[in-house]
DNA sequence: GCCGTTTTCGGCCCGACTGTTTTCAGTCG
């Protein structure tokens, strides 16, 4: 059992006791301690003593325990006892935007309500209307939300895709050989089932050792060249063992997308051949290709095109002409552009942050803790944030081999105006300007409060545009265009924000900043130094926009982006 | 449930927003 897995039992714990009307101060210790042991610094497992276990802060005598005895047993009696007569239902009803720990109790207690079907019934039924505190409008919402959630449903994070897929990697035997395909490959941001291609010797072990996965809740299917199986995460995975000659083109089958194969397919029928799984073949039925993808699309006269492309758009085009883009890659990243410590809601000091990036190898970090009205946050006010501009100067005379760049990550307020003062934003080496609150404002006015952070020349860079949490929130209806068009005249740049449920902004508004000379800037908007490793899936999603390295500022040398941080505006 | 030279009880982070209310409760960050 991991640390996180551990702190998510705790924090389900403090969502019944939360349900259930238990005292507010209680539930909060049990947040505050599922925290801590997410920030532990060593992994807890069954042998670790309940006395190191206190040691943690928030952590006392008795969570302690109920820590040792999660980490042994994987729950605990007091959670056993709290999920008698608790619909578990009722947990996923807390997803929902506008429903608490109160109203899911209240719907429970009124109307019967225990999971979300449930819900979605009452409230199509007009049944919510009329309970206490809620009207039509919080129906609709709820409605809405319910509706959200379900275009989710099944589906998870490109992170967590990609620690399903090393999981199973990791349990199949060495002599097989095995990649991922599907829209995990392509790197989509979210995921619906996971794919694995495997070759070699042993296939028979190979399914038996995947369908045996700790991981696996039940076997959908076994043969002997597909397994399919459900994990106790939800997520389906199948695996299927192909023949060494047919690799390549079952990769690329089986990696899609459905457009960009169909365009494939029309291909090869134009010049009398087929392709499918097995490979490519002429009219009398000859292997053309098949062990090798990249052998597929160049005998079709194209290039090979990278699996984050495939999508027709305009790929295949691109490919015939030899001008697809050179995409970014993790290696052309030369920092991080947004990141928080222990001054604000971060969890590590600058200093750490700073070794971290360093470690990376990494030529530059910017620290870019919140600003005031984020109180929830810790945010920092005008005299504290001057304060660490003075530790940053400490930690760059202390550290070699790192720059650190002082910033901030200032709030558009609701009524446009930033959360820090001009004459303070000058004196910061970078600032990221980000709306946190009042996002469901109507377009009009929520753009307008981002062009006034755009237009302001001491503002670098537009953190995570949209704020959308995939899953969780939509979007806020920002006028995209508008925004972009005004950055390429400021040259100001749009953060792609790299944490793996915002990925904001999204893959296609990347291609569209490109295409309007907007630069971009990926910042994982790390909380502590492990974060950092999140910038792929920002690099990810950028390379599903097209990006090449020129187009995203952090690839760029120190002195260059210096350049374009201190410019003239 | 945790914490403490305010130490065995009493406080713990709260401000903004929304929809509902006609003075506030619940949610969210």
């Amino acid at each position: 059992m991991t640390n996180q897995q551990i702190a998510a039992i705790i924090n389900e714990i403090a969502d019944i006791m939360e349900i259930r009307g238990e005292d507010y101060f209680r539930v909060r210790s049990y947040r505050r301690g599922a925290e801590s042991v997410q920030n532990a610094p060593f992994p807890i497992t069954a042998d670790t003593p309940q006395s190191e276990i206190q040691k943690l802060p928030g952590v006392g005598k008795s969570l302690a325990a109920k820590i040792a005895e999660i980490a042994a047993t994987g729950t605990c009696k007091y959670r056993e006892e709290l999920l008698v007569d608790f619909p578990v239902g009722l947990l996923e009803l807390l997803k929902v935007p506008g429903l608490g720990p109160k109203r899911v109790a209240l719907l429970n207690r009124e109307l019967g309500i225990v999971d979300l079907a449930g819900l979605e019934a009452a409230a199509r039924a007009g049944a919510l209307e009329g309970l206490p505190g809620l009207g039509k409008k919080s129906q609709q919402k709820i409605l809405e939300g319910v509706q959200m959630l379900k275009r989710l449903a099944g589906r998870i994070l490109l992170s967590e895709a990609r620690e399903i897929a090393d999981m199973i990697l990791s349990a199949l035997p060495d002599t097989v050989q095995a990649q991922p395909a599907g829209s995990l490959r392509r790197g989509k941001e979210t995921i619906g089932d996971i794919d694995i291609l495997a070759i070699g010797e042993g296939s028979a072990q190979a399914m038996e050792a995947f369908c045996s996965m700790p991981e696996v809740d039940e076997v959908l299917l076994s043969g002997e060249t597909k397994s399919s199986v459900l994990l106790k995460s939800g997520v389906q995975a199948d695996l299927r063992v192909v023949p060494e000659e047919s690799f390549g083109a079952a990769l690329q089958y089986f990696t899609g997308s459905k457009q960009h194969n169909v365009r494939l397919r029309a291909r090869a029928r134009e010049r009398g051949w087929t392709v499918n799984e097995y490979g490519l073949f002429d009219e009398k039925e000859k292997r053309l290709a098949g062990a090798d993808e990249a052998e597929i699309y160049e005998k079709l006269g194209l290039q090979w095109i990278p699996p984050e492309l495939r999508e027709d758009a305009g790929e295949i085009e691109a490919a015939e002409r030899g001008e697809l883009p050179d995409l970014l890659t993790l290696d052309d990243i030369r920092g991080d552009l947004h990141t928080h410590t222990d001054w604000s809601d971060g969890a590590q000091s600058i200093e750490e942050m700073a070794l971290a990036a360093r470690e990376r190898g990494y030529e530059y970090i910017a620290i870019t803790d919140h600003s005031r009205s984020l109180g929830v946050a810790r945010g920092l006010d005008p005299e504290r944030l001057m304060q660490q501009v003075e530790e940053i100067r400490r930690v760059n005379k202390a550290i070699r081999g790192i720059t650190v760049l002082s910033g901030t990550e200032v709030d558009i307020l609701a009524d446009g105006s930033l959360d820090l003062p001009d004459d303070v934003l000058a004196e910061l080496d970078i600032v990221i300007a980000s709306v946190h609150s009042s996002l469901s404002q109507p377009q009009e006015v929520l753009t307008e409060r981002i062009l006034n952070a755009v237009r302001n020349p001491h503002v670098d860079v537009i953190g995570h545009l949209t704020g959308r949490l995939i899953g969780r929130r939509e979007p806020g209806a920002v006028d995209v265009e508008r925004v972009f068009d005004a950055a390429a005249q400021t040259q100001t740049a749009i953060e792609l924000n790299a944490f793996p449920d915002r990925l904001d902004i999204a893959d296609v508004n990347v291609r569209l900043a490109i295409a309007k000379g907007v630069p971009i800037a990926i910042g994982t908007d790390a909380h502590r130094a492990e974060h950092l490793e999140l910038i792929k899936y920002g690099v990810t999603t950028a390379r599903r926009g097209w990006a090449e390295a020129q187009h995203i500022v952090n690839t760029w040398p120190k002195e260059r982006l210096l350049k374009w941080l201190r410019r003239e505006r």
